[in-house]
DNA sequence: CTTATTTGACCCAA
DNA sequence: TTGGGTCAAATAAG
């Protein structure tokens, strides 16, 4: 609560407004989860897309609240790279890293493991809640720990788009208390994903003068610059945007070596002034199909 | 089948 | 050495 850092002038109140506006979308969220369970006779129900929009809304918030919350640093540097060639493990990647001699010969089931990487950022932000808080982005946890202090097990979650995008946000979960359940959810890192259900949200931060047009390659530099998220990411991959995977629905399933995913990376920030500049004539056109269907 | 979670072992910064 | 963060095999869920 307050341990945090204090915000300069206004932001607490801009956090508190984000904040009540992201709990009023999990709001909805509950009813809308509640009414499905209710076996609504009606068929075509619009559910899905209010469910959508609902998520999308929960995206923006908490990617607000990232950006509001981050120290405009140098926190956010990548990992430490213990082992700076080994992105990840097994499956992931096709080419296994075939320079790499040391790996060969502990093919052996229960040797050493490869690749064993660990944060070192810093937490963008911390929040405690009542609940189990939505924020619109799609977790897959991966591990959990009780840890010495605490009378309750803390969880671990990554973005679930860690591995076909590279996202590197993660989050902890813990409960702090019971009766009333308090937990406390701890965000690393920031999304760089795409998800195909919010194709429109990306973190990085996009002023709102060059939001309407084309961005320039100056304007995304001295964005970097000035963001609290220099993505290293972007900063090593100035070279040609190239053709990379324009529909990232038949990109999910083929997976990337590193480069690949570094030029994702890259076509994500490119691409988005596009969308920006679709997105409104085509949102309203989805909302009166909507309407329409309900006879307004 | 594929994909997500659980869980104990493993790893490393302090 | 220890505690907390992560991996990955086993298991569960869809």
């Amino acid at each position: 609560m307050e341990n945090q850092n204090q915000l300069p002038n206004g932001k607490n109140a801009m956090e508190e407004e984000l904040i009540r506006g992201r709990d009023m979308a999990n709001q909805i969220l509950e009813v809308l989860a509640h009414d499905k369970d209710e076996g609504s006779t009606n068929s075509k129900s619009v559910l899905p897309f209010v469910e959508d929009l609902v998520r999308k809304v929960l995206c923006s918030f908490t990617n607000t609240l990232l950006l509001l919350n981050s120290n405009n640093d140098v926190s956010y540097e990548v990992v430490a790279s213990i082992a700076p060639k080994h992105v990840s493990s097994s499956t992931s990647s096709p080419k296994l890293e075939s320079s790499d001699e040391t790996c060969k010969s502990l093919m052996n089931t229960k040797t050493r493991r490869r690749g064993y990487k660990r944060k070192s950022i810093a937490p963008a932000w911390e929040k405690d809640s009542s609940i189990l808080i939505e924020d619109g982005y799609v977790w897959r946890k991966y591990g959990q720990k009780m840890t010495l202090n605490a009378k309750y097990l803390r969880s671990y979650y990554r973005c679930s788009h860690k591995n076909d995008q590279g996202c590197q946000a993660m989050k902890q979960v813990q409960r702090i208390q019971d009766n009333p359940p308090l937990y406390r959810t701890t965000y690393y890192g920031h999304h760089t994903c795409r998800s195909p259900l919010n194709p429109e949200i990306i973190l990085e931060p996009i002023s709102p003068s060059a939001s309407s047009t084309l961005l320039s390659f100056n304007n995304s530099f001295q964005r970097q610059q000035e963001s609290p998220f220099p993505s290293s990411l972007l900063a090593s991959t100035k070279q040609e945007p190239v053709e990379v995977i324009q529909d990232y629905h038949s990109a999910q399933n083929q997976l990337s070596s590193p480069e690949d995913l570094l030029l994702y990376d890259y076509d994500f920030f490119f691409d988005y002034s596009k969308r920006v500049a679709s997105l409104s004539s085509t949102e309203t056109v989805e909302f009166e199909n909507v309407y329409e269907q309900f006879g307004f």
